[in-house]
DNA sequence: GCGATCAGAT
DNA sequence: CACATCTGATCGC
């Protein structure tokens, strides 16, 4: 993660570390193990690192993404050819066995680091020969192969958001699952402190923070395509259109466009690559094409688009006129949006040509649909993913109030940021030691932040 | 030297 | 625009 993670990236109580690969002296202890939610760049510091050497839980789908991940340098030489290796960040996260001339099959120095696990699917994992946990993933609604992770162990039991977009559906669909429900918290009026036997709270929630200082609702996926759709739909039927997918999370609006136009979107060959191999992803599968000739809508290279749509704007284009609209997405309010729509609508209405059209398209939540996401669960704690570092911790003073009756009872904001002593569930021996090894580690995780 | 990390711009 | 990405500088083995 970015500079500003709270306790080193780790997880408390679990000596877990959670999208930071970097080996650092202040680190104290080694993690037991790594979980990775998604491969946008921020969220692999260190992966790429030749000494990385350890367990990677993620899913099919980040993994997919990572061994074939491109920088945009060697994408562009692989296009033209000048460079025919393949050149990938991350081949040595997976190392296959080498066979010599003579046939015999050496398995020494091969690996596969990246331990892939399917969604929904609980999976006990053991950090050490005493210490397991289970881990489920859930989609995040944030990027292709982007997950969430539920890690539960006697120590307790956190959920971390990695990226996500918890937009209504997705809380709906979340509170459905039963994986999850048992961290559901009840409803207020039939909230009884001592009738907790069957369900339990999360110890904490590691929270998507990057949006966390929006007060202003965003439209939905869906009211964002929507609005798009019913814009684009306006314009000549003869219009191209170029899609500004310039990151991995823009997937929502190519299936709304190919199913509200009947047509393929041309990607370019590293987009496709990628999104022809997405396990969990059959209809984007079906809908991207490489033939860049076959169809009018194309989200290939940001810089180096194809020839259909190179020109943009109302220039002539070899021998027809040809209209390419820029497809632009943004973050912005609900109303903003309805706002625009309107007026785009009107403006196309009357016959005139737009060279550029916005989708409100988040892929993060602001802090209304986070508090919603909060109160579903009440946590004991909430702890930011990302911290800016040039607000001095300031969001650590104000999550107080932004979770306001979000969380447990009793568990103010004030101790968001310091983690409580998990609870002793019996006095059993290997839950005393259990208990020293949360204290010690918190203890150490304390120590290392506040040096 | 190279690779890893960071600042700055887009 | 965007909170993700690329580039080029700098640090360290």
């Amino acid at each position: 993660m970015p500079t500003g993670t709270p306790f080193k990236s780790f997880i408390p109580p679990f000596l877990i570390r959670v999208d930071d690969f970097t080996s650092s002296d202040d680190v104290e202890q080694p993690a037991q193990l790594h979980l990775l939610s998604h491969t946008h760049s921020d969220h692999i510091a260190g992966l790429s690192a030749k000494s990385f050497a350890s367990t990677v839980i993620c899913s099919h789908d980040a993994k997919e993404m990572l061994l074939r991940h491109e920088v945009y340098a060697e994408r562009a030489l692989k296009d033209t050819e000048v460079r025919a290796e393949n050149v990938r960040t991350f081949q040595h996260l997976k190392v296959g066995p080498r066979t010599s001339q003579d046939g015999t099959v050496y398995y020494n120095g091969s690996r596969d680091l990246l331990k892939s696990f399917p969604l929904n699917t609980p999976i006990p994992w053991e950090l050490t020969n005493e210490k397991s946990v289970t881990i489920t993933l859930f989609d995040a609604n944030h990027c292709p192969g982007a997950v969430m992770f539920l890690v539960e162990g006697p120590q307790g039991a956190v959920l971390h958001t990695g990226d996500f977009r918890a937009e209504p559906w997705f809380l709906e669909a979340l509170s459905r699952n039963p994986l999850i429900q048992r961290y559901l918290a009840p409803p207020e009026e039939w909230w009884d402190p001592h009738g907790e036997s069957l369900t339990s709270t999360l110890d904490a929630i590691y929270l998507d923070t990057a949006c966390l200082l929006s007060e202003t609702p965003v439209p939905s996926k869906d009211e964002a395509c929507k609005g798009l759709i019913e814009l684009m739909a306006m314009l000549p039927s003869d219009t191209f259109f170029f899609i500004n997918a310039w990151t991995w999370g823009y997937e929502d609006v190519l299936k709304a466009i190919a199913r509200a136009f009947g047509a393929k979107i041309h990607v370019d060959r590293y987009k496709h690559s990628i999104y022809t191999r997405l396990k969990s992803e059959p209809f984007l599968n079906s809908i991207v094409t490489a033939d860049p000739a076959s169809t009018r809508f194309h989200a290939c290279e940001r810089f180096d688009r194809c020839d259909e749509v190179a020109v943009e704007g109302r220039q002539a284009y070899t021998s027809k006129k040809r209209h390419v609209v820029y497809v632009n997405p943004v973050t912005m309010g609900k109303e903003k949006w309805a706002a625009y729509v309107r007026e785009t609508h009107a403006i196309l209405g009357t016959g005139q040509l737009v060279d550029n059209l916005l989708v409100a398209l988040s892929r993060h939540s602001p802090l209304p649909e986070l508090r919603d996401f909060v109160k579903l669960f009440k946590p004991k704690r909430v702890v930011p993913n990302t911290l800016d570092p040039n607000l001095g911790g300031l969001e650590h003073a104000c999550l107080e109030n932004m979770f306001k009756g979000c969380l447990y009872p009793g568990s103010s904001a004030a101790k968001s940021s310091i983690p409580p002593r998990p609870p002793v569930q019996s006095t059993s021996l290997s839950s005393r030691d259990l208990q020293a090894d949360a204290d010690a580690t918190l203890k150490n995780l304390e120590g290392g932040k506040a040096a």
